[in-house]
DNA sequence: ACAAAAGTGTTTTCGATACACCCATGT
DNA sequence: ACATGGGTGTATCGAAAACACTTTTGT
């Protein structure tokens, strides 16, 4: 259908990723160098426009995976962007997604058809953002930092299982705050976010720990 | 800017709200009668298309002001649903947003351009709704219960302040939950939600009540 | 004085915090 | 045997839950 009246004309929808990794206590983020106008030779989050024949998170995934190569991840959708001026080019309104893996094991395309650039940024050493994506960066920080304490979104950064100690490290990154070691155990273990694999150690030159996952489903508590 | 790649051509933007109220321990949403096609005769959430020379919440609250006569009413945007046949005319990727206020404060529009009714249901009573709004409105009641927890979204709801069994009904009525007299006033206060006015009682035949109100900024609690 | 609804305090229970020692491994 | 990091238990504190009586008003 074409629309007509002008006050609807020429809309689009984007669907824009802040993609997440932990490495050695540091927060990063996933930024991509474009290579068109507008915003020619700026940093932005993964995303872009969507296609009238793909939901939203499918878009956002096809996205991803243009522009970065990266395949496997989870995603969640967190917010809507839709500021009348956001894009130059003409209205578009940005679905705003939260994602998080591991960064050592994806092989990240340095340049596509449409970025000449992608790299992992500390998130408190962000450079000038093209579009809004400051904001919406800003946004999916808060978003993540209450999804790693509400929701299994670290599954996919520790798709093998992880250990108390690791996550620990990972908690006090994302949260920015340290944790007293059994406090952190009887805390983390009470959220029912993971469970015991009863299996597997794993090694790091001292005592092996014990290696637990995350749940496939997260049953949500009591609000009040 | 004209689109010309029909990958992307004729998108449009929904703004959708679901309007609660609480009527004698009943939650209730505003439902409009549409008057056009698609979904001719169906009752829907109120909302409509985004013009292009407005903000999403801006475009919410007119479409609001343009079905329902609603004027004065606080929004909080939570979600965006994207389903590719979500809309049968074009592709329409929708923003959601919940309001809460007090039917009895205002003059509901029976009829419109666009609407041919208006009404408040009972959120365990509602009709067949047109577009995919039944799964909206299953988002936003959920939304609402963790909203009055979090935030001073019930405000709106009793602008002139509240009493504390009103607003144990009202919670009550939301979280579909009874409460203990004491422990609620003393776990409401904990969210430092509301607070005390000090100046006014208010009667209804009995012991008067002392009269709280919401605060205008809410701080956020630590998150773990 | 009675009915109706508001207001309040104490005990108990449970989760959160603070805190120190033992254990398994590699070298 | 020593160094490194993993694992655990207890005492204390504070918040949440259970629970009953007193107060204010209108009639």
């Amino acid at each position: 259908m074409e629309v007509k009246n002008k006050l609807y004309k020429g809309q689009g929808i984007h669907v824009i990723t802040a993609l997440f990794t932990v490495e050695q206590g540091i927060t990063k983020v996933l930024l991509i160098k474009r290579k068109n106008e507008p915003f020619l030779g700026d940093w932005v989050l993964t995303g872009g426009a969507l296609y009238n024949n793909e939901d939203l998170e499918a878009g956002a995934l096809r996205e991803i995976e243009e522009k970065t190569g990266i395949t496997k991840v989870k995603i969640n959708q967190f917010k809507a962007f839709g500021k009348v001026d956001r894009s130059p080019v003409m209205r578009m309104v940005a679905i705003g997604f939260i994602g998080i893996l591991d960064s050592k094991r994806v092989n990240l395309l340095r340049e596509t058809k449409n970025t000449s650039n992608a790299d992992w940024f500390p998130i408190d050493k962000i450079p000038p953002l093209g579009y809004d994506h400051e904001e919406i960066l800003h946004d999916a920080i808060l978003e993540l930092r209450k999804q790693i304490v509400k929701s299994n979104i670290l599954k996919s950064l520790f798709p093998d299982g992880v250990t108390l100690p690791e996550l620990q490290k990972t908690y006090e990154a994302i949260l920015d705050k340290k944790f007293d070691r059994r406090n952190f155990r009887k805390k983390i273990l009470n959220l029912d976010l993971i469970e015991d694999t009863n299996t597997s150690d794993r090694f790091e030159g001292n005592k092996p720990a014990k290696v637990y996952k995350f749940k496939d489903k997260i049953e949500d508590k009591d609000i009040f």
